[in-house]
DNA sequence: AGGATAAGTAAACGAATGTTGACTTGAACC
DNA sequence: GGTTCAAGTCAACATTCGTTTACTTATCCT
């Protein structure tokens, strides 16, 4: 019997409660913004003790960037090139699985600011690349600047509506489906990267 | 001479500290949110001591619920009723004036959570009647939950193209002026409110 | 079995923050 | 001029937060 990959769940497991923790990081920095989560917060939603944090992630502006890095995987992971008429489903469903108490809130996190200048950095550079890649679907070449102007506008409006959807409190806004909001997307991005 | 009010700039004068207090809080709580920003940068700012927030304001939720106000306050007196198709002038005057160092920030103040109830309920009482009278510049009436969602979207959009201007270093987007954002605005707004 | 090592815990430190109270100073009024 | 009171200052407080240090305990290896 050689090396098989144990898979019993071991009761002390460094990379779960690494990702426990940052799971709950990711949560608690998207909903409440950098400086308001404390460490104990995370902490205690992770079920783990909050020195932990220091040993995985070095410190707090450092558990940040790792919830930076890891929601830019997953968005790089999502979307690659794609048809500029497949942009609005695209948008409608990421901005619609975004709730109060939603599990995927790494939009959330290229809004909050940490002060700390390279989390700043990884920020803007998913921000540039993002409207680069939407300018792109619209036939964008490097120098056209008001086609990237028209897709920076479509990435703040995303955000806008995320950011009222999850702190807002505004009706019909928030609870609105992907289904409700595909269609004035769908004309919104129209009328900005136009047909 | 009888009581003619006294014009002479007075070395105390408590109505000049409380203005100073709230403009420098405004800008502060505005461009940093509200956990970020501490009461000594505050009164650094205005140029007075700490203590005297206490005495005017209460307590750090009392001066920012005092920026609320004051903010609701201007912009109620800015935008009546309007017609729709001077809606995006509007918006992209609001928009374009709010630099990363500009004077008015009251719409960021909108974004930024105090985790104190009464100001969020202002928050919430803000944003609602605004997208309700933009709504009205469209024809919404009461029921009218398509109209209004679109309407909400219109000013999510206008907030999330402040909020990367103030705090996204992305360009084109934070150099553009009015007149480069009122274009785009007016078909934004056009395709989701149209005509 | 028993030590070695990583995983987890508990408690404390220093710094910073909101807030408070006592004190000082300037201006208005008699 | 002297008194009075608001305007402004100073210093300290209790908490909270991020971080560190020393300690305990489970798991793996021989």
């Amino acid at each position: 019997m050689t090396a098989a990959p144990d898979t019993r769940p071991r009761r002390r497991d460094a990379a779960k409660t690494r990702r426990l923790l940052l799971e709950a990081a990711r949560d608690r920095f998207a909903r409440d913004g950098y400086n308001t989560t404390t460490l104990r917060d995370i902490a205690d939603e992770a079920g783990v003790n909050v020195a932990l944090i220091a040993r995985y992630f070095e410190s707090k502006e450092g558990l940040f960037e790792a919830c930076l890095t890891a929601a830019v995987d997953e968005l790089r992971h999502e979307a690659g090139d794609v048809a500029l008429d497949r942009v609005p489903q695209i948008i409608a469903a990421q901005v619609a699985t975004v709730g109060p108490h939603g599990p995927t809130g790494q939009l959330m996190l290229l809004l909050r600011s940490s002060g700390d200048e390279r989390a700043d950095e990884i920020r803007r550079g998913v921000l540039r690349t993002s409207a680069e890649r939407l300018a792109a679907a619209a036939g964008w070449r490097p120098g056209d600047d008001e086609t990237l102007l028209r897709a920076q506008m479509v990435l703040a409006a995303s955000l806008g509506i995320v950011l009222l959807r999850v702190s807002g409190a505004l009706e019909p806004l928030m609870s609105a489906g992907e289904e409700d909001l595909s269609g004035p997307l769908g004309e919104l991005v129209g009328a900005l990267l136009g047909r």
